[in-house]
DNA sequence: ACCTGTCACTGACACGTGTCACCTCCCCCG
DNA sequence: CGGGGGAGGTGACACGTGTCAGTGACAGGT
């Protein structure tokens, strides 16, 4: 019984796809003349009319060498893999990420990203050996766990860099110390004089990463003062914020950090059209200084992150390609001041 | 003269990367058999031992299979290819690119965005042909020309998709009518008796593709009413939206539609500093139905967009990789409509 | 006439995997 | 005793590429 064979792609296109060896029958040329040509190898020497004639029929036939076979051969890549966030990000973040795709890309590097919703951290992890990338640069999103990275690392990766919130075991760990911005924001309430402090907690999923270190570090600032923090959990909903300003003066809070710039303006208005006077009864703290924090009345304060460079966070990727051996660099990515405004 | 040995992976892990040929050294069994065990091969019959030396063979030397050396093999891959984005796109496209991509993985395909900034249309068109993509779903910010799309189908690609404002020769072209968006703000504002209607266009690059059509939408309304369109550049800062607002009775306009909500907010902001009354001068619409936009006195009107779902785009995908023959597809994305607040 | 070089190119192998055709037992039936 | 047949497994090839060693032709020197 003959099984069918499976749909060739020469069906889709007239022709199947064609390969070096193509090019050389056309060319009239062996195949690893063509392989030479078209890859400009400067150790060995062919002729002008010959590389005209290769050139042509590449073009004639529309040849585009295959990545995988291409990568097979080489016993490695050059491909940067970065596993894709489901996380909805801030401009600040999706900025940084663009700078630093480009400047891998800079270097000769491909970037992939690559997203694995929905497994667990150690399938994750062989799923991406899998692509034998030469380096993988995980946000946080998913947790790479030590065996992971041994996976990682075994399947041929030269680099794991971490890009999370906590160092992991064998990465080049860059930690965006979130903590750093809870604490800047309560430094700045303290400061105003301040004693009773709220901490906006957003409910929503995924975002705990970065709003756990943040509570984190506003209750280490208020702790060296001798003051108090109280979390509040809140939703992104005109319903949830109307719900904590009518229980506000129960909470006896003089000032609130609330996560970032919209959970600001939105826990600002609830309050204002709760009767509570921003900033004298209660002052306002938001993070990321967007612009749309201007606009209010009174303007919102904010705690201003500036993150690394992307192209500097390519240079650590490739340096960590090179020198395999070089131990792993731990580093701060964040940098985070205040920016008083009228809301504090 | 020796020609030293790159280095070699083996360096850094203590031992080299495992192929299948180590697993069946170590469980005493052929090659095939340990592609047959670890493939769950249906058609072959082994032996429930030697399944488990194969697996517990595997799980020592921590056997991680080679993506490409695979995809060489079976001539195809499951790689459905996504060019990444550069512009920083707001939550709505986050939302609806992380259900796509969750709805194709669940159809089994391989989600790759890969990223090439900076490329022309060509030149990209041949780097993600190199890949060998089952599939290629363009958003639009690289334009994907018809000769791009010949080299992508000649590569093998089954379905190629563009997914931007206008459509390409051979591909399933998704528009996103980003034209309904604008038409339905003027008609909106042309309803509410505006006749001069002012039409923000965001000054920063990589917008156009959205603010064009947005524009013309807006012109075609207009055009049918016998209104008046005016273009109003605007950088998305203070200063240029005061510089705006301190030439508005100039402009002689009683309405606006601003590209979208966060360009609404931050005219609106100016425009009321000036001492322009809105609605009762000039009434306002934004698009996006951002919940900030509620926030403000008067509360934004805006264009709420309902994209369509993720998971209907990837069943879309799937069913076009399946059957080639079937004519490309060509539907439209979006559905706008007006939500009427107090600023119009 | 013979060796030595250089130029321009080619033949053949390896990379890691999936799969098809074949092979060897061993059991069972006639 | 012969042979049919299934269970369990193996050998070998192909996929497309990069690269090393080698090969023939020709020129130039002795």
């Amino acid at each position: 019984m003959s099984q069918p064979t499976e749909q060739s792609p020469e069906r889709s296109s007239g022709r199947a796809v064609p390969t070096s060896a193509d090019v050389a029958r056309l060319a009239g040329v062996s195949r690893a003349t063509v392989s030479y040509v078209l890859n400009n190898t400067s150790a060995v020497r062919i002729s002008e009319p010959t590389r005209q004639r290769v050139r042509e029929a590449a073009e004639e036939l529309g040849y585009v060498p295959h990545a995988a076979a291409r990568s097979l051969r080489a016993g490695h890549s050059r491909m940067v893999l970065i596993p894709s966030s489901h996380v909805p990000v801030g401009p600040l973040y999706s900025r940084f990420f663009n700078d630093f795709q480009w400047a891998l890309r800079r270097l000769d590097y491909t970037v992939v990203q690559y997203g694995s919703v929905g497994l667990e951290a150690e399938e994750a992890a062989r799923a991406w050996a899998e692509l034998r990338p030469v380096a993988v640069v995980s946000l946080g999103e998913v947790e790479l766990t030590g065996q992971g990275v041994e996976i990682l690392k075994r399947s041929g990766a030269r680099a794991v860099i971490t890009l999370g919130t906590q160092r992991v075991e064998g990465t080049h760990a860059l930690v965006m110390d979130q903590g750093r911005v809870g604490e800047v924001a309560t430094e700045h309430l303290l400061e105003t004089g301040r004693r009773r402090i709220g901490v906006v907690v957003p409910e929503e999923p995924g975002l705990g990463m970065f709003s756990g270190p943040r509570l984190d570090g506003a209750r280490r600032a208020a702790e060296r003062a001798g003051a108090t923090v109280v979390p509040l959990p809140l939703r992104y909903e005109e319903e949830s914020a109307d719900a904590l300003a009518a229980r506000w003066r129960e909470l006896g809070l003089d000032g609130v950090f609330a996560y970032n710039d919209e959970y600001a303006m939105l826990l600002m208005r609830s309050l204002q059209d709760a009767g509570i006077s921003v900033p004298d009864e209660t002052a306002v703290v938001g993070a990321d200084d967007l612009l749309l924090g201007r606009l209010l009345r009174p303007r919102l304060s904010t705690v201003r992150i500036d993150m690394v460079l992307g192209r500097e966070l390519a240079e650590l990727v490739d340096h960590a390609v090179r020198e395999t051996d070089a131990p792993p660099v731990s580093r701060d990515l964040l940098d985070s001041r205040i920016v008083r405004r009228e809301s504090s």
